[in-house]
DNA sequence: CACGCCTCCTGTGCGC
DNA sequence: TGCGCACAGGAGGCGT
């Protein structure tokens, strides 16, 4: 489900409700993808903010909250039943996580397939969540430097689909985004040399793509939803991702789908060279 | 170290 | 109608 712009969307309906809120309990499935989660309890959520695909909320004691969506988790907030000790939701298996608020309500984790993640560490060590360890630049900050992600581009000889899905180059693009993008830039999927030309197009379209993205808050095909649960509005700008076989908008050639690093892969034949 | 493959889950849609 | 299979927006772990 959710990448950067999705994430994005979700923590600015999420930040006024949950910023300055003390978190008075917590529960969660037993699993070890809640790690340490309920060292949240009693503590004071400070802000809520975001590195690529990740939500970090800063708790007082040098604490830090951190949730990672996965494919399918959503938030929401929901009143408080005071009398109800926390636990699962009889009328719906697939919440996996409460953390009760002071202002009569809690927030509800939900995650149909269940590769979310929520994390409390000590703020800033991320030791043990490996991606958010080797995290790259945001995107849409300074810190994503065109000539430097050029160099990086022509020093590995991974294919770019799959080296933009690490994280590492630059933070939050997924399978969508990644598409869109390759496309917009006219680079092949598949490549493993990307010019400097092309680098820096291929920069320019990420940016371009997860900014448009934001303004539509995302993309909803089925799960991702907001915290107020309304969809995004980005599915019916999509250019490549599920448009197999439909004509590329420059130049009518019909796009193709492939199988590349384990994730499906939508491009032009013409007009993405490799 | 870098890369590629498999795995973790559940739900849905499609072909037979 | 029912069954089995492929696939879905992510990333961690392990083998080579």
């Amino acid at each position: 489900m959710p990448e950067l712009p999705e994430v994005e969307s979700v923590r600015r309906q999420l930040a006024p409700g949950l910023s300055g809120r003390r978190i008075a309990a917590v529960w969660h499935h037993t699993q070890p993808r809640y790690l340490d989660l309920h060292l949240a309890a009693g503590r004071t959520v400070l802000s809520v903010g975001r590195r690529g695909k990740f939500l970090l909320c800063p708790l007082d004691t040098q604490l830090e909250l951190v949730l990672h969506l996965g494919m399918t988790g959503t938030l929401r907030f929901a009143p408080l039943d005071a009398a109800a000790a926390p636990g699962p939701d009889p009328l719906d298996p697939h919440v996996h996580a409460r953390l009760a608020l002071d202002d009569a309500r809690e927030l509800v984790f939900r995650d149909v397939r269940q590769f979310g993640r929520l994390a409390v560490v000590r703020a800033g060590d991320y030791a043990r969540i490996p991606t958010l360890a080797q995290l790259g630049p945001e995107p849409l900050s300074d810190a994503f430097d065109p000539g430097r992600f050029a160099r990086q581009l022509a020093a590995t000889r991974a294919p770019v689909k799959p080296w933009l899905l690490t994280q590492r180059p630059v933070a939050g693009v997924g399978n969508i985004y990644a598409d869109e993008a390759l496309w917009l830039a006219r680079v092949h999927p598949a490549s493993r040399r990307v010019g400097p030309r092309r680098a820096r197009a291929l920069h320019a379209a990420i940016r371009r793509v997860l900014a448009d993205a934001i303004e539509r808050e995302g993309t909803t095909f089925r799960d991702y939803r907001m915290v107020n649960g309304a969809s995004g509005r980005n599915a019916s700008h999509l250019v490549a991702y599920g448009q197999a076989g439909r004509p590329c908008p420059r130049c009518r050639t019909p796009l193709r789908k492939v199988w590349l690093g384990g994730r499906g892969t939508t491009f032009c034949p013409a007009c993405q060279r490799r």
